[in-house]
RNA sequence: GCCGCGUUGGUCAAGAGGUUAAGACGCCUCCCUUUCACGGAGGAAUCACGGGUUCGAGUCCCGUACGUGGUACCA
């Protein structure tokens, strides 16, 4: 029988969410979902230098906003707890004095200046940075080339120290990744990356291998730049559990700015997001902008990024969280980095307005009226007037300039548009036309329209070069949808009013 | 430098030896609309380079170039 499949997602809590990691978290979540299984998130946050406060609960409003809720995290429970890493510290060390009482680790007691002192010594201009690996342990203080003497009197002195895993020095490591398929490494190349830290904690190096066992997990999907490391992993499943336990590696292309990675400085210097949400960096007091909060819908953004390094194939663009996990598939995920456009994101935006009922987002919709001081109390009219507008709304924030003037007459004129064909015979037009419209009974769109264009017959004026105006008039400027609709929609007294007001304006 | 990964229009991309090399975003033109959009019809624009293999190569192989990731007691 097959095991059953457990995805997990691992961030460390220093920093926003990024848009390569919200898709990291999609597939997770698509390729759990459409195998009926499990999807946990864990939290990696071993390291205390850059563990920032508050980062772990914005990941988890961030998976919320996006719809994809975990089986298991360190907020949902589960039976393999604990989800965090630091609550799990006492685990590792047992792991790694086992690989070193099987010869695969060793301990290192080098200072950070005798390090850094090696790093120097050895930099040369044909290798700029010299790694800790076979060719220079032998020189450094470690487990191997110490005497027993020497490392026992060490240890029971309760020297600082590491746990350094010991690579072989011929070996090719190789092994079957899901998107790339074959993938080697020469062992000797790879350097002896620390497993455990002088503080006891693991490296993502150690703590994942064992994490991913002790949670069985089957299935690990990561960026791409984690590829270098996979050697380290694979010698540590080796020896510790076993290749066959090992899950099943999927290492996804990068996301790209417009030039080069996408870093989370981008979002600043080209006027998109990078985050998932809004971001305040604690230590810069920086705000970086997220999707959510530039006016996306959580379903554009899943969308775009869904397809941004994967489609099915057939041309289809647009697709729903339940239709991804339906047609979504890792092997048809691209091997090459993809760059972020935010044209096109846009684009993928504006399509879920398009075809959402207003009703999904008029809450949202709401709430920037209100903060503009608009009180919203005829909920129906509200959602009329949005449906009315939604076509022309790329982002949420587009609703407030699409459609104020449903809720507050214009107080600027884009005079500049009329004035040049206005006339004595156009203002007379509009007083006329507003006597006309004060004695219509039922204010509906067909007889504020009839009025307009018998009146206009009358005046022996083509209707055509009184609509311009008669816009004007009520929004302010060129813009919106058809007038007659405007007008039916803001009432007799309203309409009125805007034409009055605009006439004293115009006439000048 | 070394190691890994990659390379189809400006961008996202389809393509698994024989196609007029899909489609989408963006751009341009036209239609619809006496506004702005939506919608519709068109257009410009691509296989990084060089060698092989083959009757035939975007597709396979080898080089080169370029891009990108790693080279931390960061993840």
């Amino acid at each position: 029988m097959d095991k059953k499949i457990r995805v997990r997602f691992a961030p460390s809590p220093t920093g926003g969410l990024h848009l390569g990691g919200v898709r990291t978290v999609l597939y997770n979540y698509l390729f759990a979902k459409q195998n009926g299984g499990d999807f946990i998130v864990r939290i990696e946050d071993t390291d205390q230098t850059r563990f920032v406060p508050g980062a772990e609960k914005y990941i988890f409003d961030c998976l919320e906003w996006c719809g994809l809720q975990p089986d298991e995290s360190p907020v949902h429970g589960g039976e393999f707890g604990p989800y965090r890493q630091s609550e799990r510290k006492p685990m590792y060390r047992d792991y790694a004095e086992q690989l070193i009482k099987n010869g695969f680790a060793y301990y290192a007691f080098d200072t950070p200046e005798e390090l850094e002192k090696m790093r120097n010594d050895e930099k040369t201009a044909v290798n700029p940075s010299p790694q800790y690996d076979l060719k220079t342990r032998m020189r450094m203080k470690n487990s191997l080339s110490l005497s027993p003497d020497e490392l026992q009197q060490l240890l029971s002195s309760g020297a600082l120290h590491v746990i350094r895993i010991k690579m072989p020095v011929d070996e090719t490591i190789s092994f079957n990744d899901l998107v790339h398929g074959e993938v080697n490494f020469e062992s000797a190349l790879v350097d002896d990356k620390v497993l455990l830290k002088a503080d006891g904690m693991p490296t993502y190096h150690l703590a994942v291998v064992v994490d991913d066992f002790l949670m069985k997990i089957t299935h690990a999907f990561r960026g791409e730049e984690w590829l270098s490391s996979a050697p380290v992993h694979i010698l540590l499943w080796k020896h510790l559990f076993g290749l066959e336990n090992m899950p099943q590696w999927a290492h996804l292309p990068l996301i790209l700015g417009p030039s080069g990675k996408l870093s989370k400085r981008d979002g600043a210097k080209y006027g998109f997001p990078v985050f998932a949400m809004n971001w305040t960096d604690p230590k810069t007091n920086e705000l970086l902008e997220g999707f959510k909060e530039k006016g996306f819908l959580p379903e554009a953004f899943i969308n775009l990024l869904a397809v941004l390094g994967w489609n099915d194939g057939s041309g289809k663009e647009i697709y729903s969280l339940a239709e991804l996990t339906e047609h979504f598939s890792i092997d048809r995920v691209h091997k090459a980095g993809a760059k972020f456009d935010f044209e096109k994101a846009k684009w993928f935006n504006h399509e879920w307005i398009k075809r959402e009922p207003v009703s999904h987002f008029s809450l949202l919709v709401k709430e920037i009226f209100e903060s503009a001081l608009i009180r919203i109390s005829d909920e129906a009219y509200f959602n009329k007037v949005l449906e009315l507008v939604k076509d022309r709304c790329t982002l949420i924030s587009d609703f407030y300039e699409q459609a104020v003037y449903f809720f507050k007459a214009p107080a600027k004129w884009d005079t500049d548009a009329v004035k040049p064909k206005w006339n004595a015979a156009k203002s007379d037009f509009f007083i006329e036309y507003c006597a006309k419209l004060n004695g219509i009974e039922q204010w509906e769109l067909a007889a504020i329209e009839a009025a307009f264009k018998v009146l206009a017959t009358e005046k022996n004026i083509k209707p055509g070069e009184l609509q311009l105006p008669m816009r004007i008039m009520l929004v302010g400027g060129k813009f919106g949808p058809a007038v007659f609709e405007i007008a039916s929609l803001i009432g007799k007294e309203e309409t009125i009013s805007r034409i009055n007001k605009a006439l004293t304006i115009f006439n000048q």
